[in-house]
DNA sequence: GTCTATAGCCCGATAGAC
DNA sequence: GTCTATCGGGCTATAGAC
């Protein structure tokens, strides 16, 4: 958001890695199973180090999820601006199973984490984003089928990106059978 | 696993007043993130009363998750002796949906914690279930469209026991819903 | 069966030298 | 940018009085 002062050394390539180490250590243990002291273990330094990059770990969660988020924003943007209801909840049918398939990992962290439930909470832009693609899939007059229908749908597309039976898919077969699927449910 | 010799007063009463106050915490803030501390303090006692009833707090969970685990094996013990790959499967199917809607918050449960997943490795006899039951939905032979399909029901269905929009739906309700769902997508 | 008290560990986070 | 060292606190688990 606020542009930073530029440090001396070249670019945020530090924060990088630690980030991708992060990732890495989330998707195995989970964010509240994963200590700072762990991700600086994995890349040869102290947790001092690592506050150096950033303050607290929250804000390492932040970095980690924010591509899949900022995605996740420009599909609702995108879909939102379509005429037809339909239209658009098949532009946010469509458009979820290939932000599941471009972040497979990182979907997999939102699964189950409560922290992560917890952080989104204290991000209202966040919020905001979740409920206007809950519109776009439910309509505004939710009914128990297109709940329990899109529950399916959101629950199943999660587990897609977390089960290790499919890491092996390439992407371009997981995101065929997804969107077989997901036009099966819907 | 050993039997304990009987206390003074009735039963286990008191590893059920545990058990209970232990699933309502496990459900809101995860396993994890649920200490010994916060299951005294809702029971009134003190850590270390809790600790004459279990011995660690892992047996405490093994507890929680026992009536659903009972449930899952007798569920794959009664599909395996059907005649017939599809009544097999279709059994599996209704009975996974039939499971879930009777043990909601239990499945939520399973949904999420890598804690979880560590602790049901070490018990090789549930790992046996989940392997018997994998055989039975997706056959000896899994293909990738086998594959996501199962994925895509097995995760939905667990999301659908976590999903707070979802607790208001009476069982009936649910159950229909579920079967619904699963029947489009198998 | 419940209590107080505490051991021993790991956590996130900070201070300050280099 | 990385280090050592440490703080304050929560955790699981145990010891022992009542």
């Amino acid at each position: 958001m606020i542009p930073i002062a530029r440090p001396v050394s070249r670019r945020g390539e530090g924060r990088e890695r630690v980030v991708q180490a992060a990732l890495d250590l989330f998707a195995v243990h989970g964010i509240s199973g994963t200590s700072l002291q762990m991700i600086a273990e994995s890349l040869g330094v102290t947790k001092a180090s690592i506050y150096f990059q950033f303050r607290t770990k929250e804000e390492i969660v932040t970095a980690v999820l924010a591509p899949a988020l900022e995605s996740l924003g420009d599909l609702v943007d995108r879909a939102e601006g379509l005429p037809g209801e339909e239209a658009r909840r098949d532009a946010a049918v469509t458009g979820l199973v290939d932000l599941v398939v471009r972040h497979r990992r990182l979907v997999a962290l939102l699964r189950g984490d409560p922290a992560i439930a917890i952080m989104m909470k204290a991000h209202e832009d966040h919020v905001g984003v979740v409920d206007r693609l809950g519109n776009l899939l439910l309509g505004t007059h939710p009914t128990p089928q297109t709940q329990v229908t899109m529950t399916m749908l959101g629950g199943g597309l999660m587990m897609s990106g977390a089960d290790p039976e499919l890491v092996g898919l390439p992407d371009d077969v997981l995101r065929a059978e997804l969107l077989r699927c997901a036009r099966a449910l819907v």
